[in-house]
DNA sequence: TCAATAATTGCACTTCCGTTGCATCGGTTG
DNA sequence: CAACCGATGCAACGGAAGTGCAATTATTGA
């Protein structure tokens, strides 16, 4: 269990206990999760700490914030080394409308796109909403 | 100046003096535009009115609401004969981090992607990020 | 034409999420 | 031990989405 305190500090983030159970719980969960989400797992936790502690994660490349469509932010772990800033590492997400659950697709890279003259891109978001593999029945 | 009449009854949406402004508007200004940028441009209307109007134009094919990552619901008119809700449809949009605004590249259409097995994909939001042709001077 | 009906609009209000300010707690350092 | 700085908790604000209801406007049928 010293390997969350160890991603933390890797990733210039004193080890709270806090910041320790907010990691575990997202690592645990393997979808995208709402502020609201983690607020209701920790009875206790006050909601402006998780969402400083997650802006410290974003910040810090631990997490990543994904738009769904939702208009609702949720976020996700980053996968070890991932680095969410650059273009190659922009995966797509899947919000499924039936559990409302929004997964990483890591594996699925943004094809890259050619803009009409004149735009400059720096940055890249895709969701596909449908039916995610749990609710299609398999 | 018939022609927005007779787009909103083709549609099926009584062409009221409301909606035949907040439809010149929208085409006047060629970006997506949020609840607020409208209300701001008609100081008289009402908010709840600008609310349900876009939702009836949204549900019978006028526009189209596009999520650009600000966490707020914008819409813009859809083309005339388009059919958002067909993949064949799905362009995608360009938010400018410069001047904030939101448009429409119709022309660009989302690429296919290959989703893993038992994920059913019905609807797909892609959305660039970066500078807008005006902004990149030029 | 006029009453009855349905759709549209306006007002008030609620809820939810994101965000900030400030006080407090707790660990670290000199 | 004292001073400091980051982390946490509490309270509150603001913006946006959404709902209920009353008032208004348009449409229909007798």
């Amino acid at each position: 269990m010293k390997e969350v305190e160890k991603r933390l500090e890797d990733n210039g983030v004193r080890p709270t206990a806090m910041r320790i159970l907010i990691y575990r719980y997202m690592a645990e969960k393997e979808v995208a999760l709402a502020l609201t989400d983690i607020e209701n797992a920790f009875a206790k936790a006050d909601r402006t700490t998780l969402y400083r502690t997650l802006r410290t994660f974003e910040e810090n490349g631990i997490v990543h914030q994904i738009d769904d469509g939702t208009n609702i932010s949720k976020y996700a772990l980053c996968e070890p080394g991932c680095n969410c800033e650059l273009d190659q590492d922009l995966h797509l997400h899947f919000h499924c409308t039936n559990c409302d659950e929004t997964v990483c697709l890591t594996q699925q890279k943004i094809p890259h796109i050619n803009l009409p003259e004149g735009y400059i891109a720096e940055d890249a978001n895709l969701v596909i909403k449908g039916i995610c593999e749990k609710c299609s029945g398999q």
